[in-house]
DNA sequence: TGTAATTACGGGATACGTAAAGATG
DNA sequence: CATCTTTACGTATCCCGTAATTACA
C-alpha cells in the first residue's frame, strides 16, 4: 500500500529520534496509545514491520533504516512548503494582475504609484479594459468595477458609494439649455442606469437639501460605459460615477450638470474571486486602495 | 499548519494534472464531492489557496505553484518508500542473523549451507552461544532453540519434535552396565528434563511397543545444554534431543541408550520476535528449514 | 441545457483518550 | 516495582457517498 498519513511519519520518525514510544508521546503531546497506533498503521502500510521492539528496547528494521531515510527528504519537502507559502502568505509579494476600466487609469494611477511605494515587493500589472473579464480564466487578481454588481460568485467589496453625480456634452447644454435646479431636469433628456425601463427617481443631494426627481430617460442601460458613450455623444444628461466621467472631463467631452448636486448613490468596488485564503497580495491592494479613497477621495 | 494528509497532496496533484476536479475524481475513482474537500482541507491547513477556480476553469494561484513543485518530490519519496519496502519484502535479502545454541552448529551447517544455495542474496550470520539472548536487543533475527519454550513475547514456530532420544556416556555404562530394554531404566540413574524434582515418566516408543516406566532422576535441570553435559560426565541415562546430543556423539564422548526407542517430545523451534510483517528473510529463512528437516531429518 | 464545483445531510467508520493488561529489567 | 508497549472500550469526531444546489457556458 501506499502512506497516506504524513503525521504517522512524523511519530515515526520521532519515535526513531526519541528512542521510545513514550518520550515520542511526550514530546509530540500525545497519549502513547496515539503514539503506538500509528506506527502500527504505518507499518500495515507498507506491510513491514519498521521497529523491532520490547518494553525496554528498541531496534530499526531494515525497513524501518529504508523509511527513514526518505522520511527525513519527505517532511522536509512538506515543512519547506508550508513554510514558503506561509511566507507568502505574510509578506506580500508577486505580481498583482489588475483589471480595471478603460478609463479609470488616471483615476488608479495616483492610488498604484503609492501602492508600489508602500509595497516595492508587489509588482503590478494593470489591464485597462471596458469589457467584463473572467477573473479565473484571464488569471486576474482584482478588479475595479463601477456600477450596480450582481456579479454571483464573485466577491465584492464596496470602495465608496458617494460618487455619482450628473453629466452631459457641451453640445447637448447647448442645444437644450443648462439645468438650473433639480426641477428642470423634467424638461430634458436623462440617460438611465437601468436594464428595465428608460425612468427613474433621482435623489439630489445639494444646497436646497434633498430633492427626488421622476426623470424620464430618453435611453437606459445597464453599462456606464454605455451610458459614458450616450452622454458624451449628447443623448442627454446621465447620472455617472466620478470615475467614469473623470477621462471625458479632461477632454471637455463631458461637462457637470447641477455640480453643487450628488447622488451619492454610485458603487465603485473592487472585485474578486474568492473570499477563502486571500492573498496576502490582494488583501493589501484591497486594503490601500480603501484607506487610499478614505483619505484622498476619488476625484 | 502543517500537512498532514499524503493523500490530500495526490489528490491535488492529480487535479493539477487533469486540469478539472471531475477529471481527477474520475481518474482516482473518488467521488467529486471528496476531491473538493480534499483540495479545500489542504487550502485549509496550509491557509492558502491553491487553485481560483469556477465551474469551468481552473488555475493555479502563486501559493499552488509552490505547493505543487514541493509536491512532486514529495510523492515521489514515498513513492520510493513504499517500493523500496516492498521490493525488501518481497524478495528475500539482507542479512540474516540467527542464534543457536552451541552445539547446534554442526548440525546447522548442513541445512545452512544449502540455505545458502537456494537464496544467494541473504546473507547469514550466525552466532553460536549457549546462553538465552535478548533478540531484540542484540539485534536477532531467529533464534534455534531446543527443549520447553515458554518465553513469553516471543513466537516459537516449532520445526519437529520427534527426536528424543536416550544417551549415557560409556564409562556409566561400564559402571552400571547397560539397559536393554525399557524395564532395565529402573535400576539406573536418571537425568531428568524438569525444574520442578528429579523423577518423570518416559513414554518409550519402540519394536517392543509403548512402555511408560516411572523413572527416579538423579539430578533434574531445565536446560538440556546441563542435562548433556551431565550425562557426558557419568551422571546417569539422559533424554535429549538429537540435536543436542549430536556433537557429543561424534566425539564418543556419548552414546545411544535403547537406540531402537524415541521419546518423540522434544521440540526444536525456531523463535522470533513478532509474527507480524515477517521479514521476508525470516519467512524464507522458517519455510525452508522447516522443509529441510522434513525431507532429511535431523540428525 | 448540460456539465462542473460545492454543499447539505445522514449513517457509518475511524480515531481518540482513559484505563487496564501484559511485559520487562 | 516502576516503566514501557499494547490493547480493550466507549465515545466523539470526522469522513464518506448520495443527492440537491449553484454556477457557468
Amino acid at each position: 500500500m501506499e502512506i497516506q498519513n504524513l503525521d504517522d511519519v512524523r511519530v515515526f520518525a520521532r519515535v526513531v529520534q526519541s528512542g521510545s514510544f513514550s518520550g515520542a508521546a511526550r514530546q509530540l503531546g500525545l497519549p502513547k496509545s496515539t503514539v503506538s497506533r500509528r506506527v502500527s498503521a504505518l507499518e500495515a502500510q507498507l506491510g513491514a514491520r519498521l521497529l523491532q521492539r520490547t518494553t525496554r528496547r528498541l531496534r530499526l528494521t531494515d525497513a524501518g533504516e529504508v523509511l527513514l531515510r526518505r522520511a527525513e527528504r519527505m517532511l522536509e519537502e512538506a515543512e519547506a512548503a508550508s513554510r514558503e507559502v506561509a511566507n507568502m502568505q505574510a509578506a506580500p509579494q508577486g505580481t498583482l494582475r489588475i483589471s480595471a476600466p478603460a478609463d479609470a487609469g488616471l483615476y488608479l494611477a495616483d492610488a498604484l504609484a503609492a501602492f508600489r511605494k508602500r509595497y516595492p515587493e508587489i509588482l503590478v500589472a494593470v489591464t485597462l479594459t471596458n469589457q467584463v473579464q473572467d477573473l479565473v480564466a484571464e488569471g486576474i487578481d482584482v478588479a475595479v468595477r463601477a456600477g450596480n454588481l450582481s456579479d454571483s460568485t464573485l466577491v465584492v467589496r464596496r470602495l465608496t458609494r458617494s460618487n455619482l453625480r450628473l453629466f452631459a456634452s457641451p453640445s447637448y447644454l447647448a442645444a437644450r439649455g443648462t439645468p438650473e435646479c433639480p426641477r428642470d431636469l423634467c424638461d430634458h433628456d436623462c440617460v438611465v442606469f437601468s436594464g428595465q425601463r428608460p425612468s427613474a427617481a433621482w435623489r439630489l443631494t445639494g444646497p436646497g437639501g434633498t430633492h427626488e426627481t421622476i426623470v424620464k430617460g430618453s435611453i437606459a442601460a445597464n453599462d456606464f460605459g454605455m451610458l459614458r458613450a450616450l452622454a458624451s455623444s449628447g443623448a442627454g444628461v446621465a447620472m455617472l460615477p466620478e470615475v467614469v466621467a473623470a477621462g471625458l472631463l479632461i477632454t471637455g467631452e463631458l461637462v457637470p450638470v447641477l455640480p453643487d448636486y450628488t447622488l451619492g448613490a454610485g458603487n465603485l468596488s473592487l472585485v474578486y474571486p474568492s473570499p477563502r485564503h486571500l492573498t496576502p497580495k490582494v488583501r493589501a491592494f484591497i486594503d490601500f486602495l480603501q484607506s487610499h479613497i478614505e483619505r484622498y477621495g476619488h476625484s
